[in-house]
RNA sequence: GGGCCCGUAGCCUAGCCAGGAUAGGGCAUCAGACUCCUAAUCUGAGGGUCCCGGGUUCAAAUCCCGGCGGGUCCGCCA
């Protein structure tokens, strides 16, 4: 581990006390560390003596001329110069940059464990179509968030929350049950002739017991058959999504249809219709299997899927009701609810419906209870139409003696002509999201690489196509509104392609030299050689990796990780720019520059799930 | 109506929690750089009422109060 740039933060503070001290007036509660506006001022700075100003009675400068008497200059540091109110430091980079080559390892930026498990909830999209632009801040916030934590030294379980018992869900497999799909729409590959239902029909014959099925439970396992046999597992999701579409349709046209979907839900949840059963896994199973492959594609990882229905079927969420009524904290007529009121919150959050079904925020109490035992620390990644309901949520768990989640929200992603809704079929799924980028990536790549084959070039382009979401998504803010536009999503410029970018030129480099770095001495590489600028700076920025992990774990906040790569990548560029490397004089030091740089651009762009390729 | 979030050049954005140097970046615009490790790069220029108005402070994009504009929530939905 590197702690070369928060050493250069300790000795300021360390030099400043021991002055102050000798001066024999009072310590500051705190001294400021800040980093100066421009390189040629210094690489760190302290403004310590306006803190010291008001107790002194004295101008900071003044404070800082007789500071400067007796401050102790740390060996990491060439000079100190006092400039207006500001200490200004040095740092001595023959002595900095060899401690910082010698600490960068082919780990770097992975921390110390700490013994902290962390349960990390994110995606948890229901299943009721295919994943859209809006589900994937969610996803590649999480996913990064938890790449950033496992390295910050955090056990983590990432979990995805599968809704299977709420209304959407009930709609889908009211769908299955009395709908058909549309065979117009089947993929190419099947040929036209045939009906796929005849064929169906024809399977069903031919097995005795299927025969006893009849209604609505037949046409539901026709409905299935259909997406098993003639759909390919990755657009299973997107079937779903258009029947649930479907469905809205026939219950806006029909609003008594309704009940029939009430039914569905208390029969589901009551768990005595295994048949019924089947047709809510199967529906809620086809969707996962066409999520799957979109998630593996974007790189986010679930270690758990958890089932809301879990907490009906093993009594948890009885449990709670009991508990909570035990200790006189609903209220009851028709239905069973909580007043808030005392906690700030006017809206009673209620817990059973009158026909005595659960909802979703007691599935979910129970959840987060399971959560909050199986774990020191519970992070959520919600988007802010959920406030209310988690405060509502944090606030029972107080009652039940559970930990609050900590909760990261995000602002929606809507498209320029309004929002998305998987109801109305209005949406641009992550599926073409990922088509269009990596196609444009493709495009690119082919207008300055001939010497490639067709599959290489794709293994590039998946790359920095699936790299571009990715980074456009980390990049922000999370409580920042987005306006999706293509051209602003899919930016080849100036944004992670760039940072590729400079990874491949890190690579090619050390490929033409042959360069080894099991041979490489490090020790007394730099001799008298004074670096130029781009070099410091780039050391700079190489030793500010580990403190970037660190801040953004404890923060939190996974664009910082994302500015930490255009500022590594920027410096890389900029040392390539003007500095030969191979043939020149400090051709042995700025190879093992280049191979570090190598290394953390490759770890930082892996904290956000994204690939550095070797060439571009 | 009430709660929460956002407002920084034509566009996107960091900085705000922990107030300090000329408000950082990027896109677009303009001017320049490939006989030299891939120009998905680099160098330079112009462009700002940090939404508005008060207040606190030696010092406010940052903290406090009041507005304005946008988003979102206030379901026996999830």
């Amino acid at each position: 581990m590197n702690l070369m740039f928060r050493k250069l933060h300790r000795d300021v503070r360390k030099s400043v006390k021991e002055a102050i001290i000798e001066l024999g007036w009072d310590l500051p509660d705190n001294i400021p560390i800040e980093e100066p506006p421009r390189p040629d001022m210094g690489d760190v700075a302290t403004s310590v003596a306006f803190e010291l100003a008001s107790k002194l009675k004295r101008s900071p400068v003044k404070i800082n001329r007789e500071l400067m008497e007796v401050i102790k200059k740390p060996t990491i540091f060439k000079e100190i110069k006092s400039v207006g109110p500001y200490l200004n430091f040095f740092i001595n980079y023959q002595n900095y940059s060899e401690s910082v080559l010698e600490t960068v390892d082919e780990d770097y930026g992975k921390l110390e464990t700490i013994h902290e498990k962390i349960i990390l909830e994110h995606t948890s999209a229901n299943p009721n179509g295919p994943l859209h632009i809006g589900h994937i801040r969610n996803s590649i916030l999480g996913d990064s968030l938890s790449r950033i934590l496992s390295n910050s030294g955090c056990t983590v379980e990432t979990q995805y929350y599968v809704n299977d018992m709420g209304r959407q869900i009930a709609m889908v497999v009211w769908g299955l049950l009395n709908l058909k799909f549309d065979p117009s729409k089947l993929a190419d590959q099947s040929p036209k002739d045939i009906d796929p239902y005849q064929q169906i029909d024809n399977i069903i014959k031919e097995h005795s017991k299927l025969n006893d099925l009849e209604g609505t439970y037949l046409n539901g396992l026709k409905n299935i058959l259909y997406l098993q046999i003639f759909i390919d597992a990755e657009l299973r999701d997107h079937q779903i999504g258009e029947l649930y579409f479907q469905v809205n349709q026939e219950l806006k046209n029909n609003p008594d249809l309704k009940g029939g979907v009430d039914e569905l839900l208390r029969v589901y949840e009551r768990g005595n219709d295994p048949l019924l059963g089947f047709f809510f896994k199967e529906a809620v199973n086809a969707c996962l299997e066409g999520m799957d492959p979109t998630l593996q594609r974007l790189h986010v990882h679930h270690k758990r899927f958890i089932w809301e229905s879990k907490f009906v079927r093993n009594g948890s969420v009885d449990e709670i009701i009991t508990k909570l009524k035990k200790d006189g904290h609903t209220q009851e007529n028709e239905i069973l609810c909580l007043n808030l009121e005392d906690y700030g919150i006017e809206k009673e959050l209620v817990l059973m419906r009158s026909d005595g079904t659960s909802l979703y925020s007691t599935r979910d109490l129970a959840y987060h209870l399971e959560k909050s035992n199986e774990s020191d620390v519970v992070i959520d990644i919600l988007g802010s139409d959920h406030k209310l309901a988690i405060q509502q949520i944090s606030i029972v768990l107080g009652f039940l003696d559970g930990k609050s989640p900590e909760v990261i929200f995000y602002e929606f992603i809507t498209l320029p002509e309004g929002s998305m809704s998987t109801r109305r079929g209005v949406f641009i799924s992550v599926d073409d999201l990922l088509e269009e980028s990596t196609e444009r990536a493709m495009e690119e790549i082919k207008k300055r690489r001939d010497d490639l084959s067709n599959d290489e070039a794709r293994e590039i382009a998946e790359k920095i196509g699936v790299g571009a979401v990715r980074f456009y998504i980390a990049r922000l803010s999370p409580e920042k509104h987005i306006v999706f536009k293509w051209d602003e999503a899919l930016s080849f410029e100036r944004g992670c392609a760039s940072i590729q970018y400079a990874h491949a030129r890190a690579c090619k480099i050390l490929q033409k030299a042959e360069f080894d770095s099991s041979t490489v001495n490090l020790e007394g590489i730099l001799g008298k050689y004074d670096l130029k600028s781009p070099e410091r700076e780039l050391v700079k920025v190489i030793s500010q990796f580990t403190w970037v992990v660190e801040e953004s774990a404890r923060s939190r906040k996974v664009h910082l990780v994302s500015q930490y790569c255009l500022d590594l990548a920027s410096a890389f560029n900029k040392f390539y720019k003007s500095m030969p490397v191979i043939g020149s004089e400090e051709e042995e030091f700025r190879l093992a520059l280049v191979d570090k740089s190598r290394i953390t651009l490759r770890n930082s762009l892996e904290l956000l799930g994204i690939d550095a390729p070797e060439s571009m």
